[in-house]
DNA sequence: TTGTATGCGTTATCAA
DNA sequence: TTGATAACGCATACAA
């Protein structure tokens, strides 16, 4: 049987179309009577309304898109999983794409959701140091009035609403801990050292060794380029005791240093503390388990999808919202 | 500016409505001249078509959903980015779904895409003992001719294309695995002995016992229900050495054992060898690593997605199949 | 309270 | 080769 219309109740029940559609959505034009008739009838045939003949009628969307790098990454996962319960929520569809950090795919995705299928775009973009093509195509979106948020990985020029963590604060924070710890001696590993979450991550180490009176050491600070060289450069400073504690960016290389530092016979957290970011479960396991920095990447969904959903529905001239999450320490036997 | 449509070109170009149409769609029937003009400038003032209106008069859908348990899950993550690349190579766009693990959440998730918003279904459905009511559904939605693929958690009597990995074999494969290396007293570790899944892995199991002409041993096959008494049984298995090795189906408990163990300092392979089942990173990261099943869940994925497009696309009317995908053995340092 | 007529933007059929 | 017209299914302004 394919799918019923309206006429088919129209037929059955000998009311017109328009009746209908009105008792359909309850309108308060329409008899009690006649509605029940027609409710009844329409869950009996299990009718649902065609989709896409009522939103070419009322140009109403409910559609959402969400881009994200890589749903394998377990922080952009919580970001998906709190996105969606929030659309899902509020009766919106989520569609969802992944660039794979690569911008052509991005564009083509882009490129595709300007049919107009969509109703508002959460967005994270690809890692991208031309970023100019890309900003391109979300101003051709925005053109369309189809609002945009970003997160996490904001794109500094570019107009919209954003969501992203207190990058700052979380490394200032982490030093505060450390030297309530007793750590002094605090190095930074950063393979994220060009792009502006590792700027703000590393001022924020910078204002912490400031405000507790600790100098500030170039020697401690280790951009990591090509990845290959922590192993000597992390021995070195450990072996000559020029550290008692270790920041890492990123949550594979924590571990590493992690796995060296015992293999060299260090005691973790006396001789060296370390600290990580991440949202998944990786540090738990880890022995002893690694204090991290919890980017909350549920609520940054959730809020994010808020905020999107607000300027769909209220279609507002408020200016951009920039909201900046704090982040959390999860203190573990590594500090 | 709000977005163009055809109108908008006819008017600008001369042409009648129709002609736009064909030419916009690269009819033959339209000259090459003409042609060029129009979509010279449907570039020029970026006209996309109405999604809306386009599927409604063609009542063709390129959009498919996708319900998962839980996205935080890495072997679902994995599925759904394999999903995901397919469907979008193919041209479809994919909603997304997680029923985190509540009849009532799916309920209202396949209520919802009764809309008629979809052109198939995939679906790995809510734990859930009493599965009549979900079937009951899924039933209406092929009632309307969504065809719908089913993958990794199977119900056994619902009438779909099914994908799943071959659990029997992957136990089967673990035991002669241990053998090979010189192990003969295997336990096998179950939270999940009560689903068919569990069962079949156990079947598996006792399987690979039998052709290694191993006696099997009741006292090493424990089934987990609340999950605390793990601990003490291991120790008392372990301590007594009546058991040479393990196999954990779940990947938490698998590190949890494997903390136990070395706590009790045993080595790990050579007292006691153990495997799990994980897609994830976790048991890369563990010392010693961890070997285990992989289940490819990106090719889990990719498949029902093949398999989902080929019945929307041929709607054709052969038996359903039912995919059973091998695993393989990920070898680390725990054997 | 109910019914009639129209249009949302496309595409397909048929006529010119 | 192009254009007029109808139809997809629904929702609304207006008439009855």
């Amino acid at each position: 049987m394919s799918k019923p219309t309206i006429i088919d109740i129209s037929k059955a029940t000998g009311f017109s179309k328009s009746t209908i559609s009105k008792a359909l959505s309850d309108s308060k034009e329409i008899s009690k009577k006649t509605k029940s008739i027609i409710v009844k009838y329409a869950k009996k045939i299990n009718y649902k309304p065609n989709f896409y003949a009522s939103h070419l009628r009322k140009s109403i969307v409910k559609n959402v898109a969400i881009i994200i790098p890589d749903i394998l990454n377990y922080y952009f996962a919580k970001v998906l999983k709190g996105a969606q319960q929030e659309f899902f929520n509020r009766g919106y569809d989520l569609m969802c794409f992944f660039n794979e950090e690569s911008v052509s795919k991005e564009k083509k995705i882009l490129e595709k959701l300007k049919n107009g299928s969509i109703a508002g775009l959460m967005i994270s973009p690809a890692k991208n140091p031309f970023s100019k093509k890309i900003s391109e195509q979300l101003i051709e979106i925005q053109d369309y009035k189809i609002p945009i948020v970003m997160f996490d990985r904001i794109v500094g020029d570019f107009k919209c609403d954003k969501v992203f963590i207190d990058d700052f604060q979380s490394s200032f924070n982490i030093v505060k801990h450390l030297v309530s710890k007793g750590k002094r001696k605090i190095a930074l590993v950063s393979p994220i050292h060009d792009t502006l979450i590792g700027k703000q991550r590393y001022d924020g180490y910078k204002e912490g060794l400031k405000v507790e009176k600790i100098d500030y050491d170039d020697d401690l600070y280790i951009p990591l380029n090509s990845g290959n060289t922590i192993q000597s450069e992390i021995t070195k400073l450990a072996s000559s005791k020029k550290i008692d504690s270790i920041i890492c960016i990123e949550q594979h290389i924590t571990v590493a240093i992690h796995s060296l530092l015992l293999n060299l016979n260090f005691n973790i957290p006396k001789d060296i503390a370390i600290v990580g970011f991440t949202d998944g479960p990786l540090f738990e396991y880890t022995k002893p388990s690694i204090t991290s920095v919890n980017q909350h990447g549920e609520y940054i969904g959730k809020l994010s999808a808020k905020i999107l959903i607000d300027r769909i529905e209220n279609n507002n001239d408020l200016d951009f919202v920039e909201e900046r999450v704090p982040t959390s320490l999860t203190i573990r036997k590594s500090t």
